[in-house]
RNA sequence: GCCGGUAUAGCAUAGUGGUAAUGCAACAGCCUUCCAAGCUGAAGACGAGGGUUCGAUUCCCUCUACCGGUUCCA
């Protein structure tokens, strides 16, 4: 943990911004909904500060970067390309015993005629479970320490058996915990939010067929009659159901809803779009039109900000994970074989990035994940990661997608994908021109991630004795001051002697210069330089007798908390100094 | 999801089977010449639903949300 922290910084950084306006929790007055967060005044300046800052230094200062900002909804057709439709839908498992949720495919396999011992964290909980498996199944398991043991495969693989009976079914893996094979069905993980478009609710006409469908004594029969039209297309969902029921896949016992399911996504099959989980894939589906129309050619970039959903498995940490969140992609177009360049390329970019704002620099690093952690497409990631409270994760990854996305999409659109070059020969035929599918690299950062870590980082308490000689903490948000939401606030000593009124002066003046300064006279003077310094305003401006007198006001630096008397005129290239314009 | 914990005003704490108190913050005003000063005033809460009860914020159940663990991702 940072050495700034206090031991309850995550408490402390969700009060803070609840209370001055950063986070709120979604629909509050309602009760809240889970995970959703509405950014505040302050909070959502934060964030656009942030995201500005991304866009300046991926787009605008590139001439080889173009930005896109494409629609969230997008049609079933690229999900189903990308992988997300299907590829996603991971299959959970949860254990009966341990109460684990796990993934199937990731699960220990043993093999038929292993034993499969139960191994516990200790042996209290080998007790409880002894007690529990012994209630379910009516077997009692020796127990040796935190073990059980008793449990084997069948010889045939088909159940798990103990003392030579066939208790359950086996499914062909034990859970990763504790390595129970006492499990629930497999139930595919939802991960897209899906939605269907049109003024008409297509659960209408789901409702009215199924009335009618169900009244039927042969079901499949009166589907087929009802979806005749349908059944000929071979990707229908109806056509692949009734395929999959005459194939016998489907247990006798869940044809029935099997069938009825098949019905509905049959009736909203056209209708049904998802929200993107994730912005990339409108970079690679628009590929083509922003490379023609934006005149570049590899390498070149086109990057997006802009929300994605996903349903997670757990949401946690705050804003952290949640499934409504904000990312910053880019998708850099190259040359097949300048990849991995290119990859140091964006590390270097990126790290340096998130590095500049920091106060605590050394609290990000890199971590390359390993081959096995890869997907089969990708040939390299390194994850950029933070030291949050709870311990390195992730803020950004950087992979090298190599040309795998605009390759499905070519597949699934039946749209080239490709770039010409008339200059060069193709490696394989060694002749012009070389007509390719760029490879990519993707530097994709969490934009709602940034702004915790960027919470965290300036969260400081500071502890001085004051003027009675008590302990005050002095609690102050030390942003840098590109991404504080508010830049300088212009503060009149009291309210009189034509103190308000100079102040308004200033603020308008500084306002014309291009700063945004904030007026601010509630409370005594201290009051208001703690509120600021709990916002993180990185200077205030008073005014006080004396600026009536001379023309000068004094200077207060946020972090120091040093004033300096510098005159009226001062202030403006002073404050754009600080604020780099 | 699951396991454990929590839920009283914006925040932090009281308290009770007969609907709630205090401090800070916020708001209006007065006062105030540099680091959360003072005075006055008004406002604001028992997470939601159901049950037991004459009566529930309090006891019971369900739901919702949050926190900590467990697993997927930006």
């Amino acid at each position: 943990m940072a050495a700034h922290w206090p031991d309850d910084i995550m408490k402390k950084v969700v009060a803070l911004c609840k209370r001055r306006g950063f986070v709120f929790q979604s629909s509050e007055i309602y009760d809240g909904l889970k995970s959703a967060y509405d950014y505040g005044p302050l909070g959502s300046e934060l964030k656009r500060n942030l995201m500005n800052e991304w866009w300046a230094d991926m787009v605008t200062t590139r001439e080889n970067v173009v930005g896109i900002d494409a629609s969230i909804i997008m049609k079933a057709d690229v999900w189903r390309a990308s992988g997300h439709a299907a590829g996603f839908s991971d299959p959970l498992v949860d254990c009966f015993i341990s109460k684990e949720r796990f993934r199937a495919d990731k699960a220990p396999r043993p093999e038929a005629g292993a034993d499969l011992p139960i191994l516990c964290a200790d042996k209290g909980q080998a007790k409880s479970y002894q007690a529990l498996i012994q209630k379910m199944h009516n077997i009692e398991l020796s127990r040796s320490g935190k073990e059980l043991a008793g449990l084997r495969v069948s010889d045939d693989g088909k159940h798990v058996e103990f003392n030579g009976t066939a208790l359950v079914d086996y499914s062909g893996y034990v859970s990763p915990c504790i390595g129970s094979p006492f499990l629930s069905e497999e139930r595919s993980f939802n991960l897209m939010f899906k939605t269907n478009i049109g003024a008409v609710d297509p659960m209408n006409d789901a409702s009215q067929t199924l009335a009618e469908l169900s009244a039927a004594e042969d079901l499949t029969a009166a589907i087929q009659e009802r979806f005749a039209g349908n059944c000929k297309r071979k990707d229908a969902p109806i056509t692949k159901a009734l395929a999959r029921v005459s194939d016998g896949a489907v247990p006798e016992k869940d044809v029935r809803a099997f069938l009825i399911r098949a019905v509905i996504e049959q009736i909203t099959f056209n209708s049904t779009v998802y929200l993107r989980p994730e912005t990339a894939q409108a970079m690679f589906v628009q590929f083509k039109n922003v490379m023609e129309t934006s005149g570049q050619k590899p390498p070149f970039g086109i990057a997006q900000m802009g929300k994605s959903f996903r349903n997670e498995v757990t949401v946690e940490h705050f804003i952290f994970r949640s499934c409504e969140f904000e990312q910053m992609e880019l998708e850099f177009f190259c040359e097949p074989g300048t990849q991995l360049e290119w990859m140091e390329y964006w590390k270097d970019q990126r790290m340096n990035f998130w590095k500049r704002y920091a106060n605590y620099p050394d609290e990000f690093m890199f971590r390359k994940h390993e081959d096995d952690e890869l997907a089969h497409y990708a040939d390299g990631c390194y994850d950029v990661e933070y030291k949050y409270p709870w311990g390195w994760d992730e803020l950004e990854g950087i992979a090298s997608r190599t040309d795998h996305d605009l390759h499905e999409h070519e597949i699934h659109s039946g749209t080239k994908l490709r770039y010409v070059d008339q200059e060069k020969e193709d490696p394989e035929t060694g002749k012009k021109p070389w007509s390719y599918r760029p490879f990519v690299i993707e530097p994709s950062a969490g934009a709602t991630r940034g702004l915790l870590v960027y919470l965290l980082d300036a969260y400081h308490e500071e502890t001085r004795t004051d003027a009675k000689g008590k302990e005050v903490t002095r609690t102050v948000m030390k942003f840098h001051p590109k991404l504080a939401p508010i830049k300088c606030a212009v503060l009149p000593l009291v309210g009189k002697d034509g103190m308000p009124e100079k102040a308004r002066e200033i603020i308008a003046s500084m306002q014309a210069a291009g700063i945004p300064a904030k007026y601010d006279q509630k409370g005594s003077i201290g009051k208001r330089y703690a509120k600021h310094d709990e916002v993180g305003t990185p200077s205030c401006i008073t005014i006080d007798g004396q600026t009536l007198e001379d023309g000068t006001v004094t200077i207060r630096d946020r972090d120091t908390t040093e004033q300096v008397r510098i005159t009226i005129d001062q202030i403006i290239p002073r404050v754009k100094a600080q604020l780099g314009l």
